[in-house]
DNA sequence: TGCCTGTTCCC
DNA sequence: GGAACAGGC
């Protein structure tokens, strides 16, 4: 008789520690006495956007692809439609039982899913789903009456006071004891993930789970102390750089919430409490899934934005002529990440000063952002559109210059991401179409040729915003 | 985790 | 002319 297969399928969870569905499938496998295989789908809507988003992802999974393989395991890939992909898995594996994977609860995943199992419905594989994404899961934090939370504060109180899960056993160095060397299960899906990963250029500095966890013992050791003073500075060093390992699931947010409450300190809640704003904005995602393109708030959902391409490129370029907004975007531009300082201020300026849709922002980030959580994205726009649940009012809009001048006053984080303003003097940094000639001359920037006028007036536009806002009946 | 403006009080 | 504060958007 054969024995039977477990499968974990690995979606964004790229990680051998605290893997509640792979301790599930050795788990099956050791009381079966059954072989584990890994899989990864390489889903047709991701496969040929390879911005830097995509990019960082494709590079994380292939590296965990190596990791499998100097493990003495392998991680199959599968290609096509989710419909090719399953039937082809299931054609090829007859022996399989059970599919394991950790649950992911955006209206993308959920979709995708829901396609995996009509696939296999009529066969009779199982899919087994385990928690492991979040600290606590989208259902799981509700108020007295069981109703989702709309306001961060009580929700965050009330996700503090709960008991935390603990981490999944981590048996991997004994996986290739129940790892059978199949074939190839997909030549078509090799093919195409090496296509892809061909048109994956970028040099991308310590991916993979080795690295993540480095990196998150350098934040706990020397680093969490100080975030709650230096996490709003974007000229240190000072927030936990750990985004992109959650997004690609190198590295567990539970890992994380544990060395971090282990290690305790005012830092150290200040950061806990940004764990729970992802949790927050996952369980909104999760409650209101219309959110993903539609105001929360359903007065806003008339706004007149404006439509301009040369506005939304020049906020793309970092053009706009506003030191602190440029930065952030070139920032973004060049390495995939963007300090959330800036995230804020880029955010606000394309909404309050250009009037411009939230969602071409969102989009933006979307293919940019190597750390990029859809709802965390969709929930930071909305906060700054003032158009989500708990968001910014829209009459308190960030001044561009006020904002640079409280979090990058010496303009360090301007001259190194806007080179051409690098010999500005500090009292020119934040607004250097003040800068009288002669100090142009001297500082090589020369305004309106090296660096722009500001495209637009903000006390004008922040105006403008306002009554926007307004004449959507308050 | 907003910013501006106007007022008062003091130097 | 600036600190401190209140109120409005």
């Amino acid at each position: 008789m054969t024995q039977p297969t477990f499968a974990v399928w690995f979606r964004n969870d790229f990680r051998f520690h605290d893997h509640p569905a792979l301790e599930a499938a050795w788990n099956a496998a050791e009381e079966h006495d059954g072989n584990l295989m890994f899989f990864f789908h390489l889903h047709p809507d991701f496969q040929h956007n390879t911005d830097s988003s995509n990019d960082y992802f494709f590079q994380t999974a292939a590296s965990f692809k190596s990791q499998c393989e100097e493990a003495g395991l392998k991680l199959h890939i599968l290609s096509g439609t989710v419909e090719e992909a399953f039937s082809l898995l299931a054609e090829r594996t007859s022996s399989l039982r059970e599919i394991f994977y950790i649950e992911d609860y955006t209206p993308f995943s959920h979709e995708r899913d829901s396609e995996a199992f009509r696939t296999l419905e009529k066969s009779d594989i199982q899919f087994t789903s385990t928690p492991g994404s979040y600290i606590h899961e989208p259902d799981e934090i509700v108020k007295n009456d069981d109703t989702p939370y709309k306001v961060y504060t009580p929700f965050s109180r009330k996700w503090l006071q709960e008991d935390k899960p603990a981490e999944a056993d981590d048996n991997h160095d004994q996986f290739h004891k129940r790892y059978h060397p199949h074939q190839s299960l997909s030549a078509d899906g090799e093919k195409a993930f090496e296509q892809v990963l061909s048109s994956c250029s970028r040099k991308w500095q310590a991916l993979g789970e080795a690295a993540a966890l480095d990196r998150l013992e350098d934040f706990i050791d020397d680093r969490i102390a100080h975030y709650d003073k230096e996490r709003d500075s974007p000229a240190v060093a000072g927030t936990s750089r750990l985004s992109p390992y959650i997004r690609t699931g190198a590295l567990s947010v539970r890992r994380i919430y544990h060395a971090a409450a282990d290690k305790g300190g005012q830092g150290a809640e200040t950061f806990i409490k940004e764990l729970a704003w992802r949790d927050f904005y996952a369980m909104i995602m999760y409650h209101f899934p219309e959110t993903a393109d539609q105001e929360f708030q359903e007065k806003f959902r008339s706004l007149e934005w404006v439509t301009s391409k040369e506005n939304l490129q020049a906020w793309q370029e970092g053009r706009t002529g506003f030191p602190i907004v440029d930065a952030g975007m070139r920032q973004l531009n060049e390495t995939g990440w963007m300090h959330n300082r800036l995230r804020m201020i880029t955010a606000s300026f394309l909404t309050k000063d250009y009037h411009i849709d939230w969602r071409e922002g969102e989009a933006y980030f979307a293919d940019k952002l190597i750390d990029h959580d859809p709802a965390s994205n969709v929930g930071g726009w909305q906060w700054a559109a003032s158009t989500g649940t708990d968001a910014v009012p829209y009459f308190r809009v960030f001044s561009p210059i006020r904002q640079s001048e409280r979090f990058d006053p010496d303009g360090s984080f301007i001259r190194r991401y806007v080179t051409e303003l690098a010999d500005v003097p500090d009292k020119w940094i934040h607004e250097p179409h003040k800068m009288p000639e002669e100090e142009q001359q001297q500082a090589s920037c020369t305004i309106g040729e090296d660096y722009p006028e500001p495209t637009v007036d903000h006390k004008l536009e922040r105006k403008k915003a306002i009554e926007m806002y307004q004449d959507k009946g308050e």
